[in-house]
DNA sequence: TTGTTACTTGACAATAAGTGTCAAATATAG
DNA sequence: CTATATTTGACACTTATTGTCAAGTAACAA
């Protein structure tokens, strides 16, 4: 089970890319990168569009690599945490069957 | 389906008991009470256990609701939201049966 | 009307959280 | 040792979130 820092650093090292030159691809300070890929960071949307196209990830599922990493980790300390994904589940088949509203 | 903010407020106005009452006993403002019940602010933990104590609520499904009302409000907008929730069980499952790490 | 009660709203300051930049500190390899 | 790659931490800056407070609305009674 990958994080997604250790998904960009995986492939990123597999193609042989530096920080440095992804980095530079992405617009972003190699600080940055390095922290991303440490999970110290989060990415923003952009950065990770950026990061799929260099690193040629599948951007779709970076994206949902990116969004349950950080809810695993905002609930991974609660004991009910499973019960929560389902309800969230529910609440969310909801909200898309009644759009308008809030 | 409610969201937190009306669990709230339906039962106190079931109990008969007024915003000043509850947010008293709380040890809160009434405005901020007001506005966690129009789910303009979100309530603390400590502030969910004693809001469950006086609305005779279940603390844990109070718990339960209100982070399943984050998520759920999160990821709402993304069209990969449920992939995402299968994802984030998966790895909060990994994460529980791997404590050690991060 | 006038007054009372319950609730809502918005402005405000204080605090916390997150951001990018940079230079110095560590590796890691040649 | 030297050079290159990466990490770390301090810093200033911006953005979010917080509690407090006073003024606001709305409903109703006197």
């Amino acid at each position: 089970m990958e994080t997604i820092g250790q998904i960009l650093r995986n492939k990123r090292q597999t193609l042989g890319l530096l920080l440095r030159q992804v980095s530079a691809y992405v617009d972003i300070d190699q600080a940055i990168l390095s922290k991303i890929e440490r999970n110290e960071r989060k990415p923003t949307k952009e950065m990770l569009d950026k990061l799929a196209e260099i690193l040629k990830l599948d951007k779709d599922e970076l994206l949902i690599q990116f969004i349950s990493d950080k809810i695993a980790y905002e609930i991974v300390d609660e004991d009910c945490a499973s019960k929560v994904l389902k309800v969230a589940e529910k609440k969310i088949k909801y909200l898309k069957s009644h759009p308008i509203q809030n």
